[in-house]
DNA sequence: TATCATTTTTACCGTTTGGTCAAATCTCTT
DNA sequence: AAGAGATTTGACCAAACGGTAAAAATGATA
């Protein structure tokens, strides 16, 4: 009753997957690609354990058995869509470079997330849901690449902290702090919607997210005070 | 194929859910805390499709056929749950007073979310697997009692706005950012503790997130700018 | 058009799932 | 101690689950 990873499968984006024959037929390329959305379309509005193969295959127009003719099982369409998601999740990151402006290098990779969380909603609700289950298959993921990653890029952010070209803090919780806001858009979107009184698929919020995320992590959002 | 709700309950805060003729059992009483409890841990970390009854009776210590003795189904439970949520997720919200400054509502508001989230991390991702599955069940409370009150608060902020003790900004969308940071610790814990290299149980991150929401949402994260 | 590999389907299988039922046990009151 | 009501359990069920086997249908190639 342990909070123990079993023997899940785990995924790095560095490991190619490809493991059939060279070639891929024209029909194996459409079917798994049908697969693959069907299959994100529900994995990611109903978590993995939530998901149905019957549901997925009903999804992409496709019998059970055929489905499991491209793969060989559920766990392993759950790790194809998760392995493509990494390197989308990690691309904004990447992008942030030492050399601009601390403004326009974080202003840009909000807008970055966001714009990303826009267009790849499912996504983002997938890998939320990898999350709240304890990243059971991506978990060395976390511990390593993106890691790696964000310890670089924690660097950049330092540098301009000691230049104060930005205010002190941890540069890890500006991190989790810029995931959290712009992921938000998609992971709760039913909230939102539901606040703003905005109808199902109305994603029109964006534009006024984006303005709050610049007022907030580049503007000041407190005016300067005053001692009375 | 649309994103309809279907029959599911709906819950709300004011309704009372007490069905049964007046009186309790102390084995009622020991035992319907005792599945609530058990429930919260495996509906909050395998979401509702993911939980089995015989995983929530074996945490709970109890028989199948002796959980649903107290509970009448799978969903009866976790209705139970939700509603004992959302009071405790409205009520820091609910705390915000027109008359204090802004920069000590907004941060005390901050300071509640996230020690909310310190001591209910299992309700939040609770909550969170809810809103990824599209609000199945508290659809009606967010369109309702939630946007009410956050349209209240968003006034308050407002009037600060236009007295210009708080920086222009979509008050609705303020709230959005402050509960996405706050609830990020809990339910993306994962991700933290592997990128910051902290054990399991560890969460003494929640300390610097302190300090970095303090920052963000109070401080000036970024230093003024001058043109070169 | 004959051949062969690829693709698809039909019919299953064993397990797990949410849930039921009637009988057995326990607890409380008198 | 006895009776009544509350509690617990073992045995069970139909449906849904992930997955398999083998044959049938289709597609590509010569």
């Amino acid at each position: 009753m342990s909070a123990g990873s079993g023997d899940m499968t785990q995924i790095s984006t560095t490991g190619k997957s490809s493991k059939n024959s060279r070639t891929k037929t024209r029909i194996q390329k459409e079917n798994e690609t049908r697969i693959l959305t069907a299959a994100l379309d529900v994995f990611s509005e109903r978590g993995f354990r939530g998901a149905t193969l019957d549901r997925i295959a009903s999804a992409a127009n496709m019998s059970k058995p055929n489905l499991l003719y491209y793969f060989k099982s559920k766990e392993e369409i759950h790790v194809a869509l998760l392995s493509g998601l990494l390197d989308v999740w990690l691309a904004p990151l990447r992008e942030i470079s030492p050399h601009g402006e601390p403004a326009d290098e974080i202003g840009s990779y909000i807008r970055r997330k966001l714009e990303s969380s826009r267009q790849f909603p499912r996504e983002s609700r997938l890998f939320a849901n990898e999350m709240l289950a304890g990243a059971p298959h991506i978990g060395t993921f976390l511990q390593t690449e993106l890691k790696q990653l964000v310890d670089e890029k924690a660097a950049i952010f330092q540098g301009w902290i000691d230049d104060e070209r930005l205010a002190p803090c941890d540069p890890r919780h500006l991190l989790f702090a810029i995931w959290s806001t712009t992921q938000h858009y998609a992971d709760f979107s039913v909230q939102i919607r539901h606040v703003l009184d905005l109808k199902p698929g109305d994603v029109s919020y964006y534009d006024e997210a984006a303005r709050m995320l610049e007022t907030l992590f580049l503007g000041q959002l407190m005016p300067s005070q005053e001692t009375s």
